[in-house]
DNA sequence: ATTATACTTGAGCGATCGTTCACGTTGTTC
DNA sequence: GAACAACGTGAACGATCGCTCAAGTATAAT
């Protein structure tokens, strides 16, 4: 018989997301954690095995929002190339003021760890390459619309887009200049390479 | 009278440099800081007060040390946009290798730390602001020269070129695909918006 | 009611954290 | 060579780290 969950895994998953999101890997102890998601440390070893472990459920769920996130734009513009743009906007401007941290947590991730970190660090690059298949399909069909030269490489512009943002993201906690971060990301897509 | 240094000053801060940048403030215990650098917790605390104290010496000695590079590229380049391009390729793709961490210290920091470290944070975006002038700088020289159309806003330009090294380098942390990252460079200096 | 099972609890483990300070050593001064 | 100043030393402080586990509580099955 399934018994009663007596938390709620998404819910904690959740939290302990934007906590780790917000303070890093490194500066976020098992207490601070178990003060956010109100479990008790026995709970939470019993759960999730170990801060890596609840570190990589996070990952997870980081990647699977924003890829969710990307196909919610898509439902909402008919062009492909418009909801990138919508969703890159959505992550440079908007995320430095609702998000737990303006920066990417997979590339604040890529940044922190070391080798000493290696499965944490795979996962986490697995996952932007994940990211970066689902830009290379958004591409692939802004082409098949015409709204981008067939000619040109669906990967490389992919690439180019994640570059764009892990470096709009980073010059954003600087200068939080709104008119000036919409512009650039316009500017990114009607030059070149788009 | 002055003392006898009983130890090189700036080669501890070199030492603490690469480890810091390496690891991270957080990542960084004073346990390491002492076997790297070879002194006591007594020595380090009268030399630099604290863990924050001595991470600001390395902060400053970073950046001091990017612009002497950028220097040391405008001495050996006559063209100022030679010598810019030649830095921002060995940031990106020789510091994969070279330095202790292929990111720039001055972003991860800004990645890392949170407000519960204001002063150290406010001290890193100061030194990003130091550097951004100092492209500013070269821009201006090769819009004298005719390297660059002078309508252009050269704060703009050099804003680009930071956020492309940022967004370039945590690219190269999960692509170290040498050949792409110099056509990325190449790309970025002779296309849109240069 | 009793037993079995599932889940939570929180005191506390050994280790490590950033930091301090009484003390030892070294070099200088008179 | 005695007194002093300057610096380095490392044991050890209280706090916190990630984590464990014996005990407690709640629900389900008999």
């Amino acid at each position: 018989m399934a018994n009663i969950a007596k938390f709620d895994r998404q819910e904690v998953i959740n939290k302990a997301t934007n906590l780790y999101w917000k303070k890093g890997f490194h500066a976020t102890s098992m207490r601070n954690l178990q003060d956010e998601i109100d479990m008790r440390p026995g709970s939470i070893y019993a759960a999730f095995g170990s801060k890596d472990g609840l570190f990589k459920e996070t990952l997870r769920n980081y990647t699977d929002l924003g890829i969710a996130q990307l196909a919610h734009y898509k439902e909402q513009n008919s062009s492909p190339l418009e909801a990138l743009r919508a969703f890159v906007k959505n992550l440079v401007i908007d995320s430095q003021d609702n998000a737990p941290n303006g920066i990417c947590m997979l590339s604040k991730t890529i940044g922190e760890l070391t080798e000493e970190n290696q499965e944490l660090l795979n996962v986490t690059k697995a996952h932007l390459a994940e990211i970066l298949q689902e830009f290379v399909v958004i591409i692939e069909e802004a082409q098949q619309k015409g709204e981008i030269d067939k000619h040109k490489s669906a990967e490389e512009l992919a690439n180019h887009v994640q570059i764009q943002i892990a470096g709009l993201r980073t010059f954003a906690k600087i200068n939080n200049d709104k008119n000036k971060l919409n512009n650039l990301i316009d500017d990114m897509f009607t030059h070149y390479p788009f």
